[in-house]
DNA sequence: CATGAATGAGAATTCATTCAT
DNA sequence: GATGAATGAATTCTCATTCAT
């Protein structure tokens, strides 16, 4: 039993569309996994592209809100934000995978509006204000910001989903040699 | 007019499926785009499946292809092996975007038969082999392979997106830059 | 207004399979004459084939109940056990003419799956049984039972198909004529 | 090699369509099995409809000749009569299986056209007036010709069919036990 | 509020027919 | 004449959405 079934639906859409995806994935199906009709999501979503919208929204505000938890502040020194942020998204990775596969292979999806696209970009901008204050420390190396985000996140994207996958152990060996890799790839040299 | 209605068929497909995915695609709107009958994408393929398997594999092929086309002996040293991958690479999305945007949004999918899942990690087995030759000379850093490509494959993916989408330019000290980040992930420290 | 819907889509098939076969009757035109969305159909039934397997099933039950409603004891005379049969079959014929036409038209049919010949293959064996006993009784003529029942099952069904187009009069001396008929085809001589 | 590519086709024809019937058979399969390229079918016939009416006829056309084929005057007994008509029937219907099967299971489409509705009758008129004669000497019994023949034809065409199924041995005790059956249906008693 | 049966527009697929070679 | 690739209308089937209960 739970005591709400929004929850119930958003929960069934994210763990069916990070599986087979929006277009892959029925409303049926959906309010199946939900146990709940098929009628019900209506009372919750106008349609399914609201659906999609409204839980790519809420992913993406708990990745980012786990993102800024405890955050040092922008004065802490860029390697510690970096390694706090690195920890914080590998948290989120693990307890979240789902949450992160939906958000990865949605994000540039024709069906996203307007809000979705820019609350995901608020989420960029915070690894943006990062990199940038990196930047003029001289500490970040002086590619576009875009560039790097682009990299460091695909590779996080990437590499958290081989682990989810169990192709490698999520050893804190590793956990630390994925850490490294990343501010290697970003760090001024 | 072409000479291969197939090609036809294939490249309308790739540029939709790049677009909207597998599932987002409608079989008639990769016929109008190819400019065929809806009837006579079947007279090449036996249905939709086995189109979009088709099409991955000749992607993955493709690009695989594309690496090994005049790559360094397995003697030459790793940096110019990576090096010559990541020229190819980067060649590869700068005249293959929509093959790697269909092959980066498609690759775990449920559709996709044993064949594709075959190839592709073939592709990968190209890198795999380069990064533990690394390892062995103590070049590349000691995390596991799987765990670099998919960091290194990702981040590339990911900055050529936005490269693509004109939100960096790309210059060649942008993409002196990349090489240098995803070279600096991966090697000891 | 009907209870079951079920029940309106079996009577529309069933009225459109007598008239233009399985392979001429396309499941809108069943839906139409059912008074129901196309969709509707597959709730019911999986698919076409399921549709018209279920069908003739149901119908060869309905033939063999009515066969075997106040039947004569398997000790009674031949003679009235085929009378009875002879009048069970001709209100039959005369009451569910397209039942008895659907069945004929498909019995040998490709789509047919092995719960729907089985299920025939019983209904004939009823058949057999009287036959085979009146052998056994020396009233019935020795040919193999599977060609007596073919031929009088053959000829009661075409016969009944002219009465029902009219091509003659359905009197009670018609009807008395066509028993002693077949009772003549199969007793011995 | 044939020296006749109609007469492929309409032996390709004949063959599926006793198998599928009609409406189950599509023109690629019959230009497959009769080795020739679908768009020859249509240099024979102007389309599907008319292959199977010129079909329908021919063997209609070849029943019909068999039956009258060293067939008794009007004056000869009508059982020396019944017993010629039996025997050409026999051979008809082992000699050519598939058009007999053909003709039963197509008789009363609604694709068949005048021509050949009216064909049939022809042939169905050659038994009538056998079994006028047989009534008006008081020798075959009262009942309507029409029911007499629906009943013979129809006890005849499910009888050999069996026999062609393999279910009861084609004997001459066997035929000679259906002859005396048929003609123990009709006779007056 | 919640449901799930019902719907029909739209998707995948087939096939009778045409026509360039 | 013969072919079979190409076609698009028609068919089977799916599914987002509605609405009576």
């Amino acid at each position: 039993m739970s005591n709400n079934k929004r929850t119930d639906i958003l929960e069934a859409a994210l763990s069916l569309f990070a599986e087979r995806g929006y277009d892959g994935t029925t409303v049926p199906a959906i309010a199946e996994q939900a146990k709940v009709g098929a009628g019900t999501i209506y009372r919750y979503f106008e349609n399914k592209e609201v659906l999609v919208n409204s839980l790519f929204q809420e992913c993406v505000e708990q990745l980012a809100g786990s993102l800024l938890t405890d955050a040092p502040s922008a004065e802490a020194p860029i390697r510690e934000r970096f390694h706090h942020f690195f920890v914080r998204f590998s948290q989120f990775a693990n307890g979240h995978d789902k949450a992160l596969a939906f958000i990865d292979s949605h994000v540039n999806a024709l069906f996203l509006d307007e809000a979705s696209n820019k609350r995901f970009n608020e989420f960029l901008d915070v690894l943006r204000g990062m990199l940038d204050e990196g930047k003029r420390q001289g500490i970040i190396c002086p590619s576009p910001s875009d560039a790097l985000i682009a990299m460091v996140y695909g590779a996080l994207v990437r590499v958290f989903k081989v682990i989810k996958n169990g192709v490698v152990e999520p050893s804190s060996e590793l956990l630390q040699g994925i850490e490294e890799s990343c501010w290697n790839a970003i760090r001024a040299h």
